[in-house]
This record gives structure tokens, C-alpha cells and sequence, in this order.
DNA sequence: CGCGAATAGTTGCAAACTACAACTTGAGCT
DNA sequence: AGCTCAAGTTGTAGTTTGCAACTATTCGCG
């Protein structure tokens, strides 16, 4: 399969990368997250080179991640900010973040830049996921995954069909 | 900048996509986190060149997400399992998959494959990002992110530094 | 032992993508 | 008109990807 076909695969993770999955993307995302607008500003605070930030931020624009507006008044000024389907990229982002606090840095040196904090109740803390009918936080090893319609997990074919006599 | 270098950027969002930003690295993960372990597993299952899993592979195992064991008995059998580490990616894979069934299935079609159920309490559902202080769930906007020792947002620049005497 | 099948890769080459820097376009200011 | 700024586009060189065929090692078996 070439990468340009990965979107029409029959799994939301391949649909989802085939938006989100190229180089720079989840950075402009950070940024676009970080409240920046402008093309200028992508690009020195990622230090993306000018002609792939312009086809990402066009891609993005395209799939409804972000919008693109004319802010008239000053120059030419553009802006691309998050729709409501961009906004919802938001735990991808955080759980990037997350990890990369817990595994990235090492001991001795002066570990991550930012820290998050929640507007309703003030705590200086990682949103954790958790399942939303119990409230007990989920791990890898938490879930199952099941296929449409079967009713038994999606797990591994595991030398399943060849090999029938030889055990 | 280089992609080659965006690991040493000093923000955990980059450093993340230095390890598993890679074309087809996410769904290499998603088959390990389905329970496959082998090359030729992988290879089919996902359709990506042997040539470039074997690279990826190699370098997932140098970043310590799989480990890479010869089981022997069995032919030449390797086997390629998640370790802690990478375990602990679940949460970036959930939220890609949670985020690409809401959005990326076409009213008419026939929806996504996988569901997920929680083995503790057996509710079929998508995890959630919640506060892990008052357990609310969290979305873009209701989390502030702040610039380590500054008491301040790391929000946008806009508009700053130039432009000095104008305004 | 020697053979064929299974598994896990490697290699060579063409096509596609990325990066850099310089150039273009269009709007507003004076 | 001429200057500046923002937002790209273009040309070109270098890097990465994808395909298919090939290699290497192990196992089971006669």
C-alpha cells in the first residue's frame, strides 16, 4: 500500500494519521493550540520551511482542521484557526505530551517546558483517560477490541489456518 | 529546521513525534496494542514495504517501545512486543481512534470496525480525557498551559515586540 | 546429511517528498 | 509612486519511500 491510500482504509487510526499523520502536522496543531494565527508565526516557532508549511496548512484547511480567514484591516493578514473538529484533536496532543513528559527527559537534565492546568478546578495536572462509565482510569491492558458485529475480540490471527495437522 | 533534529526541541510534543511520528509507525503500534508480534504479521496486516518496517521496527526497538526476542522452537521466529514504554502510548493510539470514529465516517457508510470495551466494568465505550483532580472532562479549552517558572499562559506572542511606536 | 518451506530481513533503483533560499504577489502606509 | 510587510510560490538539490527480487538462517523430514 503507498501512504496516499491510507485514508481509505477500513480503521479509524489509518483515516486518522491520513490527516494528521504527515511530518509537521501535530506541530502546527501545538502551535495552532497555543493560540497562534498567523503563517509567519508557524513558521518561526517551528522552523518549518515556508513551502511545507503552506501545502500542511492548505491540507488542513481542506479537511476542515483549521479555517482560513482574510482578517481585513491590517495588510494582508490571514489566519487559520481550529473548527470544532480541529478543537477535538485536542487529546491526541495531550496524550503526545503526556507521554513525552513521562519518558523524554532525562533525570539530570531540566525536564519539560510546560505544564498544564485546568480552568474549572485549578489543578496543576496531565488529563488522564478514563473510562467514562465507571471513572476507573484504562490502560493498554483495560480494553478489548472488538470487531463490528463479532462479538469476540479483535486479537491476533496467531498461526490460526496453515500449519492445520502439524499440532 | 530538519525533521532530523526535532527530537531535540525542548517540548515533549516534538520529542514524541521524533520516536512515533513516522510514516506507518502508528500503525505498527496499533498491531502490537492488537496483539501481533510478528514480521510478517505486521507486513501483511498493514500493507507497508518490508523494507521500511524492517527499518521502523529496528528503530522502535533502539527508542525502547518493542523489545525484539528470538523465540526459539519455532523456525527463525522474532517476535516484536510492546514494552512498558510503549504500553504507555495506548492513550496517544485511543485518541486517534475515538477522534477518527467521530469524524471520519460518512453518515451513509458503515461506520468503524472496532469497538472498545473496558474489562473492569464491561461498558462498551471510548475512554475519556478527564482532570484527574475533579474528574470533568477536559477538552482545548478548558485547560491553560503554562511556560515552566512563569505564572503566566505560554499563549500567542501576537503582535509584540515590533511595531513598537505605531500603537 | 541434504532438501524444501517458512521467516526475517537486505539490496538496487525509480518515483515521490522535503528543505533551503530567493523570488513573486498583493495590500496598506506615507 | 515607492516602501514595507505578510503570505505564499518557484527552482533545485538532497533525502526518503515503495516495489520487487534476492539473501540468510532455521526447522522438519526422509
Amino acid at each position: 500500500m503507498r501512504w496516499r491510500s491510507v485514508g481509505e482504509v477500513n480503521c479509524s487510526v489509518a483515516r486518522t494519521l491520513a490527516v494528521i499523520g504527515e511530518r509537521w502536522t501535530m506541530l502546527i496543531l501545538r502551535e495552532a493550540f497555543l493560540g497562534r494565527r498567523r503563517f509567519d508565526d508557524f513558521q518561526r516557532n517551528i522552523g518549518i520551511a515556508r513551502n511545507i508549511l503552506a501545502t500542511r496548512l492548505r491540507a488542513l484547511v481542506k479537511d476542515g482542521i483549521l479555517e482560513r480567514s482574510r482578517a481585513d484591516g491590517e495588510h494582508a493578514r490571514v489566519e487559520y484557526r481550529l473548527t470544532k473538529k480541529g478543537m477535538e484533536l485536542y487529546p491526541v496532543l495531550v496524550a503526545m505530551l503526556k507521554w513525552g513528559d513521562a519518558w523524554l527527559w532525562p533525570a539530570g537534565g531540566k525536564g519539560p517546558p510546560l505544564k498544564l492546568m485546568h480552568r474549572g478546578c485549578g489543578a496543576k495536572a496531565m488529563p488522564a483517560l478514563v473510562c467514562p462509565n465507571c471513572g476507573d482510569p484504562v490502560g493498554a491492558r483495560d480494553m478489548i477490541a472488538l470487531a463490528r458485529g463479532a462479538a469476540r475480540p479483535a486479537q491476533s490471527t496467531e498461526r490460526a489456518a496453515h500449519r492445520p495437522a502439524s499440532r
